[in-house]
DNA sequence: CGTGGTCTTGACACGATTCAAGCCCCGTGG
DNA sequence: CCACGGGGCTTGAATCGTGTCAAGACCACG
């Protein structure tokens, strides 16, 4: 539980000026949320907020990882998304948490308490059209990932998850060929990787092995992964071929 | 291909004028609306958009009900979304669709050219304000499915299934015992529902008729169902015994 | 009365889970 | 320095749930 609260940097210097939910507002707007702002930290491990909290505060991710999730009675745990640096956490008008978040490595957020933030939406259009441009880009990533639950096999969801990470963590869309050869680190424990992949452990295990033994990745250690050609990769990921990679 | 278009009514008398993109829209705001919008309706099956298509219009449900999804190239499909009466279509920025929208009954649609619209949005905050409400609600709505798209068993799937058509179908929030004994008409196929939990059409036959054979619903011919003990059923699609039922 | 669409049911196959054992790596303490 | 322990990971064998393929029932409609 040792957390660290610190008042903090200008905006201006911030690592996630231009990409956060404050990225559209002017010098007068940054002030504005600079004086309502705060600065807390996670330890990787330890939950940042369980579902049924009350929220009072909204935040942004300035540094590490984080998991959205959501845990059956039995147990059964389903993560719905992943948070990273810029992403957003809270909802304007919502009183209570419907999801656990955890920190997958160790955070630190720029949070802001709710009710100040609210009014800051109503009053300073750029917020509120960033937070809106933001959550849609979110309902469309939960979509795709929607039809991989529902309708992937178990190979083409360890395909798509490491198409995803190799785009977050080259930047950007790419081109198929410029990132074949390159290797990631996975950011995620296999158990995570199950859980966000709606799969066991095991069978994560056992389709990192087998797409080993069939040459569309090579294993540096198991949290380390080698892509000798991207475009073969995709494919097993089930996605259309002429599909533009975003 | 039988579409109809036709200048139309005030929207003070619009079936969906408190639920929509409009609703928060004073009497000036929705002048603005008025001058930009026509209605358009579609045949039950027509495919309304698309995915891929050029975007040149946003829209909000009037009457029907339409469905949102994706398909792969092997034919494998995921619906991602019902729409319904006030729901929204299309996303201010976008140019192309992402998935395809298909009437799954006769359809009328109140549209509004892409570009002023977003022009609007711009300057009437009520509008982006509204969109960003349904947006996050959307988003919920999205996650929520997504735990039972990756966790739940089949039988899971079809009573969190049931309990959404009843909770529609009587509308907001009801109370367990309020409405056990009631029957509902199901909006789907056998094949959409399908699509909609991520079964086969067969598996999805073949627990409705093991639910109806555990008594936990009766069958008034294949798209009509009678739930005599609705905290039975909500129990039975694996949800949380205290949770609110929203 | 025939036709096509929707739905049900059965037999079988297959993919993913479950249960179990054991490996590897790393940090800790004797 | 090495033994120990634990977490993360891999692998195997058996089981189970869902998909696949196929046949036929039901029903509305022409």
């Amino acid at each position: 539980m040792s957390l660290t609260s610190l008042k903090q940097d200008r905006c201006e210097s911030c690592p996630i000026r231009h990409r956060a939910v404050c990225s559209k507002c002017n010098a007068d707007e940054l002030l504005q949320l600079e004086k309502i702002k705060y600065y807390r930290s996670y330890e990787a491990g330890q939950t940042i907020i369980w579902r049924g909290d009350q929220m009072d505060i909204v935040a942004s991710v300035v540094t590490g990882t984080a998991t959205i999730s959501q845990t059956m009675e039995d147990g059964r745990t389903q993560m719905l998304g992943i948070l990273l640096p810029s992403d957003f956490i809270g909802r304007p008008g919502r009183e209570t948490a419907l999801y656990d978040i955890v920190a997958a490595s160790d955070v630190t957020l720029c949070c802001f308490r709710r009710l100040p933030f609210e009014a800051l939406v109503e009053t300073t259009p750029h917020i509120g059209q960033r937070l809106l441009e933001m959550s849609l880009d979110e309902l469309d990533a939960a979509r795709d990932w929607m039809l991989l639950l529902g309708r992937k096999t178990a190979r083409e969801k360890i395909a798509s998850f490491l198409t995803l990470v190799v785009r977050r963590t080259t930047g950007a869309p790419v081109l198929p060929g410029a990132i074949s050869g390159q290797s990631v680190d996975l950011p995620l424990t296999r158990e995570a990787m199950a859980n966000y992949l709606g799969l066991t452990l095991e069978t994560v295990s056992r389709q990192f092995s087998k797409l080993k033994a069939d040459g569309v990745i090579s294993l540096e250690g198991s949290r380390r992964v080698k892509i000798p050609d991207f475009a073969r990769l995709w494919s097993e990921a089930g996605n259309d071929a002429e599909a533009e990679m975003s």
